[in-house]
DNA sequence: CGCGATCGTCGAAGCGTTTCAACACGCTAG
DNA sequence: CTAGCGTGTTGAAACGCTTCGACGATCGCG
């Protein structure tokens, strides 16, 4: 491997002249740059990473927690990843993943200088790594809602709001019994922020429009979803308007539903809360509220990049939810007044 | 952040001593090692990595290529990447993660000695970053198998004896009217390594036990499904036994399968290629011949690192299907030669 | 015409490890 | 009693880069 050294000699100049070439840091005569970019270019020089993390404090990495156990909305989760490496790329940074259960690999990776700042997924209400965080010489950025933040950044989809648009837009479209449909059950014993989040905006709302509103966790299971839509469709079974927040049980839930009699899109409205190419490869083109993922993804990096420049305080940022129409949803009973 | 020598001074020794305590590469006597040990801990002392990396060329990373366009089986590619993760932390590595299209980004990372080895996903038959890899000093695994390696070491699922295990299995059961859904067109026409050996161990087992066999490509969406399975039922009418492989597309299947009359595990046998949790979480449990991506992520980490001990020769692994019979099979019309 | 400012370049001092050669010491064997 | 050996420890030289301070040259200006 080439050195900067190599390079030095072939141009005809110091070490330090190469150096500054590549950081532009002090300003370098024309003749002199093009002798070593060529130098550089014959050579093939690299840099080598390590050494620059050693002289300059800087790794040029930062570091991903993602949750890496299947199960739990994978695509989201890809989708977060991609947005997280693709931005960095686009800052010159690499990025480091770290499974989620691996506590300890934020202190070991942050203590050994391997990354210049960290990224967190799926960060959850009372977040056992956030004190971890806290400790941190590296700037952090959580993805998701921690009850409290303790003084760290955070970026996620307005899930309050999702759940508010949610019955909103079934109220608007003439609905009157609606239902949401949850995460799984572990998720929402477990408190996951988001979980309750949802709920929390679609029952205000749903109140404040005067709708009778229900809320049920669903397995992401077909039995589990089954399950759900029972619970629902016999509690009230005068229910027309349906959000449902689970990637994973949504194909089951229309199933179930079209089983009991339903047809989506014509007797029942169905709001999908899943990205939208999850929403579009269902049976029926689902009207959805987004989870732009991978935009969320490369705002934290935006994020953590800014802090890793000057010092910003702390910020949360709550990215404002979407909904789009698409085949599963239908006016309700409200909606055609003269209609028995 | 403290340094060895920090800890050195703290524990009255040299530096050198310190760092062979750590490494465990030259014998210390039992009350230094305790005096080193205690200094190590009352500092909260971690080695910068990149120091470390520059001193001894090891920076204790290895690279992983991922195809993070989401779409095409996520469940499967995270998969290999907890696989990939897990096993390396195990070996006292992390993992740098890389986007499939960053090809540039195997030169640079290597290059730059920010890896110690690589791993890279769903290669394809003729995939363009064979001779770049090549080319690099770190050791390298494939995960796929390419037309021609060109050398470099590989493991995969054994596809090909995937296709003979499916067809084998409905000739076993007595189905005699056979098909394949495989991938989606775009994927065949890509001649992506996998897809076509798994046509290939298809068609030749089922002409070897006389079965009638249809192979046809499958879009994964809704439509993309019904049109393959209308393809396949129109061509062939009689057929009983249906192996589909392609994750996405099979809840769709299922369903338009459904909608055709075909009661799924009572008339029609359908083996499913995917992941046993993709299985499992179908209408219908399936019967399925697992994709253990897990395990071949860690299996690739595995001769990874064998190859960053001694020299070892290029090698390629194939592991061998396992079928696992649940609810979706069903004996085909041969098995009841009595019944008309 | 001389003075200070500006510009481009350089030498050297780190950055925090690893590792090699060497050394001190206490033993054993001759 | 000493030569020789093994064991445990050390000092110093890398490893490849960044960056600071300094220096000579060039320039504008009074």
């Amino acid at each position: 491997m080439a050195t900067i050294e190599d390079v030095a000699r072939a141009a005809g100049v110091s070490a330090s002249t190469v150096s500054y070439v590549l950081s532009g840091k002090r300003s370098i005569s024309p003749p002199t740059r093009r002798r070593v970019e060529q130098a550089i270019a014959e050579l093939g020089y690299r840099p080598h990473m390590g050494a620059r993390a050693l002289a300059s404090n800087r790794t040029h990495v930062i570091g991903l927690m993602a949750p890496l156990r299947s199960g739990v909305d994978v695509s989201v989760i890809m989708q977060f990843v991609t947005g997280v490496v693709t931005r960095a790329r686009g800052f010159e940074h690499d990025v480091l993943l770290l499974t989620q259960d691996d506590v300890g690999g934020l202190e070991r990776v942050a203590a050994g200088s391997m990354v210049d700042a960290v990224v967190v997924m799926d960060v959850e209400a009372d977040d056992p790594r956030i004190p971890v965080l806290g400790s941190l010489r590296q700037p952090t950025v959580l993805i998701g809602l921690p009850r409290d933040a303790g003084g760290l950044s955070c970026v996620d989809l307005d899930f309050e709001a999702v759940g508010a648009l949610g019955a909103r837009h079934l109220a608007d479209t003439g609905h009157h019994d609606v239902a949401l449909l949850g995460s799984p059950p572990e998720v929402m014993d477990r408190h996951t922020s988001y979980a309750d989040r949802v709920v929390r905006g679609f029952t205000a709302t749903a109140s404040a429009r005067g709708l009778a509103a229900t809320v049920e966790p669903c397995g992401s299971s077909p039995a589990g979803a089954q399950q759900a839509v029972d619970a629902v469709l016999d509690r009230a079974p005068g229910t027309t308007g349906l959000v449902v927040h689970n990637e994973r049980a949504l194909p089951h839930v229309l199933a179930h539903l079209r089983e009991r009699g339903r047809v989506v899109g014509h007797d029942t409205s169905v709001v999908a809360v899943c990205p939208a190419d999850v929403a579009l490869s269902q049976a029926l083109p689902m009207t959805s509220i987004d989870i732009p993922a991978e935009l969320i993804g490369s705002v934290a990096v935006e994020m953590v990049m800014a802090r890793l420049e000057g010092e910003q305080p702390a910020e949360t940022r709550l990215l404002a939810p979407v909904l789009t129409e698409r085949a599963s949803g239908t006016p309700g009973p409200a909606a055609l007044p003269v209609t028995p």
